[in-house]
DNA sequence: ACGGGCGGGACGGCCCGTTAAT
DNA sequence: ATTAACGGGCCGTCCCGCCCGT
């Protein structure tokens, strides 16, 4: 019993990633699920015994997506740091796992995939978060009063989101170059007094190399 | 010559305009040619007469979104006004046009389209001409030479297309708005000397209604 | 194992036969899956499950009837009769299946029809079974030494072939007349000695009636 | 008029030779008339102002290669010689022919061709010739009484159309080796008197390469 | 008469998501 | 969890008129 449904958790789990794979390279239209369950090791059967229908496969890519999407933002700050800081870092984190997370990559993709009905819908996901740390960084004191937060949260929110679609071209938009750019021009701006904007970090919190690559 | 060519011209016009709606809607994949010459008022054959393959006939409302794209940013500028604002009534004038405009709106969302290969790259040519409009501010002085111009036309071009990507849930996103709320917060910043950044309008030029929706 | 894997065999043998009746009535172009799914009584799908093509049923059609005509070359001569007397009985045998089995028939039309590369050429194995017959009634002194064995060869394969075209349009030309003139003909010249001669039969050796037709 | 009339004239020659072509090449079935035209180098309109359907370009390349067979049966025999001889000679026009004249080739192709009813069966038509020219050899004392004519005219009949057979895949078959090691096998046997016998001779009358190719 | 541009329908092959039976 | 089978639908292509110039 056990023994089993361990590898019944091991080929979903295989399935979820081949999908994504599948849905991250070719939208969820085109991608196949034969391809996908012989790219998983699995008979198209065992795909249907898991997953009733390809539109619940790619909800549950979707919804993986989500959940380390969460996990993500909660674990993204810098020890003791401001609530500005952590939207930084938070920011950064998210470009990272784009970067190298094909589930999450497909996740986004597929929210926006006009094919079919988003059933997660991470960019309204990744908004609330913004919202919810510029509030925390309202309250906290490290954002000025002299801009409108949803004004912010929604340039914040855009701003990572477009360096997503200009990465389908040139990945190198995932980078933190371009959007270190973009906080080095918004937070003079937002950061709450003097004393407080000289200890704020543009780059992400911890270097790129020294995380591990969670996805293949 | 003359009017059968000119039949013929509506009729690939007409394909293109449908083929916009279905793209756009449904995306590269799902979007069906029988479905698209129906709505066209014309025979299968009539389309394959006029566009080769389903690629063929995507890459013609790329094009023609292209060719549309750098009208508009030809002429969004209002009169005698600096560089830099010509780069925020272009921003304007774009979005107005993702929200009016389906062959524009198709042509974005083809060029991201997974099921397919993008043949002109609308956010890189949008960010091209960002980036010369920030060029001719810099020579005109309305930018100051306090910023990185790349930096500024990475954030300029990636949140507005970052609300493109927010509109596929709420369109609201594509109102003029939170582009406001952008260029309220970027003007300053960027704008060169006091005097100058008094002159400067983060609203449309010409308010929405006043422009004739120039496609469904 | 057994139920399924006997089901899909009578399928895709099923599917061969009614692929050959259309192969051989319309020729590979016309001949469509359709109407070959329909007549063999399964579905489109199961037609694409079992082949991979139209291009595979019909190589599957082919390769059957080349293993057919291999069983049709190996058992067709009398017992105890000399190589020559052998090729004559093979040669009917051949006339006979081409009349009586669609496969065959199929087979031999197919590895001449335009539309398609062949991918078992039954005329060359064919001609490659009168070649080695020739050659064992030449060991075996049942052929004369007068003659060049593969000027022999070419007619005897050519005129059997050329029977079968000439079948296209009266298939009278199948029947063993024909190929009894042809041999009438031939034997006095290839067989060896006076003896041999009058012992050698132009005629099948088995009456056409005492054998069961095997196919439509 | 007449000018036009002989453009017209080109224009359908043309598109038969082209026909021609692409018939041989590809079979009936497969053949486009929108690559017969353009090949033609005529428009598709001028097709079908030429030829009513696909069925009637089809039977003008038959008519054409029927004609064709005709001039070459009247005018192979060398002078002054047997029926016998102009059997004979006649048989390596016909093969000199098929290796040389698309026409003719694509005719008997046509002739053959399950994706269409024959409106010439080229095949049978030169059984006639056969059987004509083996009647006058019977009259004129050059065919030996000892045979039947009718047995006669089927082998060599089939034998030619045999060797056509051989030739989709080795076109060496359509030389006059072949041929010549047929009727030296047959000659002996049906030639009446041991002196018209050795006057036979079993190669073409004139070598192939002293005959001008009369198609591309 | 001769020919050309444009368009009309009709299938055809292939593939795909999904379900019985094992 | 697998093999076998189902049926629907899409893209492409093809053969063929229509109506216009010349």
């Amino acid at each position: 019993m056990t023994p089993k449904q361990e590898r019944a958790f091991r080929t979903r789990t295989q399935l979820v990633l081949s999908a994504a794979e599948a849905f991250d390279r070719q939208g969820f239209a085109v991608a196949s699920l034969t391809a996908i369950s012989n790219s998983a090791g699995v008979s198209n059967g065992a795909l249907h015994f898991h997953f009733e229908s390809k539109e619940a496969l790619a909800a549950a890519v979707e919804a993986e997506a989500a959940e380390r999407m969460r996990t993500i933002v909660d674990g993204a700050a810098r020890k003791g740091a401001s609530a500005l800081q952590a939207l930084v870092d938070t920011s950064h984190a998210i470009m990272l796992r784009l970067r190298q997370d094909v589930v999450v990559r497909a996740g986004f993709r597929l929210s926006g995939d006009a094919a079919r009905q988003a059933t997660h819908d991470l960019p309204e996901q990744w908004r609330q978060s913004v919202v919810r740390l510029l509030a925390r960084a309202g309250r906290d004191g490290s954002l000025t009063s002299a801009v409108t937060p949803s004004d912010v949260a929604g340039v914040v929110t855009a701003t990572v989101l477009g360096f997503g679609v200009l990465a389908r071209f040139d990945s190198a938009w995932l980078a933190s170059g371009p959007l270190c750019g973009f906080w080095k021009l918004m937070l003079p701006l937002i950061a709450a007094g003097p004393v407080e904007r000289g200890e704020l970090d543009c780059e992400p919190a911890v270097p790129a190399d020294a995380r591990r690559a969670t996805a293949v």
